[in-house]
DNA sequence: CGGTATCCCTGCGGATACTG
DNA sequence: CAGTATCCGCAGGGATACCG
């Protein structure tokens, strides 16, 4: 019987959990499909996002090193976000399930209510 | 400058957010190394999971049309999960995902350590 | 065997206010 | 402009007990 979890804690898991919280996945694919932004840039793509969790997703996309952070001193300062190579070769894999998700979600949404009028 | 949120609340978001949880990826990928699968089998080789968090992602893939359940009026009752032709069509992204992630964790552990020692 | 039913707790993420 | 700092609510998910 094949299973997922070599060590005890997996460090697939680890890296993919992250990429299932709220903002990850969609800062990531927002920065591939607008190169290199500023973080008010980001914000106002991104409407839903609180200012807090935008600057928590970034820094923690940052410290796995899939996105670059670039501090201009400035005043008003700039700071500008863009991927790292590591973090562009994510990119294909999360359009995949984008794709898949637009592809498939009639039909998901469709069995779910069908199950909810039980 | 593109975004990805439609309509207000997005669908793609949705269904994605699904498959972000802590267990669904990881019992659909299960399900299709092994194949049809008895409730008890997915929980020896998910070790990590609870009884109920097993339950509930197990219903909500099958409300979702990712995931078959089968009951045999058996004492001891049987149940046999599959997955569905949906469902199937997922795999492949995720083991995308997967493969990404064991591919890269080692470069993201590293990068993350260093900033952690700041 | 394959679940429900409860209770409970952590931590993700939102709201708001303040700052270099 | 691009953040911290603080507080707090809620939902995801664990532990335990019970059931057809």
């Amino acid at each position: 019987m094949k299973n997922f979890h070599p060590t005890g804690n997996c460090p697939v898991r680890d890296v993919l959990s992250r990429l299932g919280d709220k903002w990850s996945m969609l800062v990531l694919i927002t920065l591939n499909a607008n190169g290199t932004m500023r973080f008010s840039d980001i914000h106002k793509t991104i409407e839903d996002v609180s200012q807090r969790m935008l600057t928590v997703t970034l820094r923690t996309l940052e410290s796995d090193g899939l996105v670059e952070r670039k501090v201009y001193a400035e005043v008003p300062p700039r700071v500008e976000y863009c991927l790292t190579d590591t973090g562009g070769t994510l990119i294909p894999h999360i359009e995949g399930l984008v794709g898949w998700a637009l592809e498939n979600m009639d039909t998901i949404l469709d069995h779910r209510q069908m199950n909810q009028q039980h």
